[in-house]
DNA sequence: AAATGTGAAAGGCTTCACAGCT
DNA sequence: AGCTGTGAAGCCTTTCACATTT
């Protein structure tokens, strides 16, 4: 079983929806309906669904708590995963208390500011430290997943820093690349980046 | 010239390591470099630039300053584009008052929020307005790029008018994937599914 | 009849490898 | 000698098309 990370990507797209189709009470649903949703085709959903081995039903399509469920154990998406955010400026403290990630097994269980007066004015129930402490806290609470959201230059030294305490996925909203080792699950989200190839591609069509 | 998104996304992020060379004064740069800052291997970015019809110097790599005043003006990347955020809950105001979009240039123009009692809590330089106002502002302002922040449930609507008003590319940053013209410029940046498949490949790693 | 499941074909992107240039 | 530029090869992903299932 070789999973792509576009596999992955739209696998938990569709774990996604069927949350939603779940809370509808909507018991089947066909590829085509799953591909709409997600933005991709009917052929690539049945692809990425039978590569994890899982199966649906002839003229019927996929039982929506079924597939959930299977989905669910095979990438372990309804496991808890502590998460910690690193940088507290606006982007960070918006993600401390982004209610989403507690709806979707992602407990924030830290935050993390080079300044300490930024620490003592945040107003939130998550614990903040300083970023002095973050080897010793991630280390201890088993802290799976690292959120950066620190200035560019700052941002490779956290990396390290929260690989070396155990992390084992990194989101970095900095707008560099960051090193990791492979065995570490790695994501840019850089809106920067993001605003300026579309605003490229606006150029260029 | 036929651009994959992929070139576009790598070449705006070589664009971006070009401005802090140029900061720092570097007058060549080799693909190897330009690669290992962008995250990529050194024949994408020689065959990225050469799709765009650039080149460099045979032994000496490409000249920091030219490439990024070609690059410039080949994706029109100087050009200042007015932008609005739709939604200002925690992570529309964030982004709000998010200077390296100005630094960028991306000029925030205009905020929306359906409630009118945030409107006017909101302490911020920008404009903001109810969301019954988008459309009139968004083409009285010529805005041509719209940063959307609101709920899942909310999301298509509002793009909807967006498009209607006249913007030409979309940033969304709600859960679901939204149907815009072809002709219209589209990117999620959606940190549940983020997470969610970072914590996928941790599992299936 | 209306869906899935899946080999095979097609398409797209990346890497290779080396000629060419200074 | 060292780096670019690029056709060709290789690899990966998607799409096609149709046998299969109920």
């Amino acid at each position: 079983m070789k999973l792509s990370n576009k596999t992955v990507e739209r696998v938990c797209r569709v774990f996604g929806y069927l949350k939603v189709l779940e809370d509808k009470g909507i018991a089947f649903v066909s590829s085509l309906d799953l591909a709409k949703a997600i933005g991709a085709t009917e052929s690539t959903v049945r692809k990425d669904i039978s590569i994890l081995e899982l199966t649906g039903f002839s003229r019927k399509g996929y039982d929506v708590m079924l597939l959930k469920k299977e989905l669910g154990v095979k990438l372990q998406l309804n496991k808890k995963r502590k998460a910690c955010i690193v940088g507290l400026g606006r982007l960070g403290t918006a993600l401390l208390d982004y209610e989403k990630f507690q709806e979707d097994g992602f407990e924030i269980v830290a935050g993390f500011d080079a300044s300490i007066n930024k620490i003592e004015r945040i107003n939130t129930v998550i614990d903040v430290f300083a970023v002095d402490d973050l080897e010793n806290v991630v280390a201890q609470r088993k802290i799976e997943l690292g959120i950066i959201a620190v200035p560019a230059q700052a941002a490779q030294g956290i990396a390290y820093k929260l690989v070396k305490s155990g992390v084992k996925g990194v989101l970095n909203f900095s707008p560099v690349k960051l090193i990791v080792p492979k065995n570490v699950m790695y994501l840019d989200m850089d809106f920067t980046s993001a605003l300026r190839s579309i605003a490229a591609r606006m150029a260029v069509c």
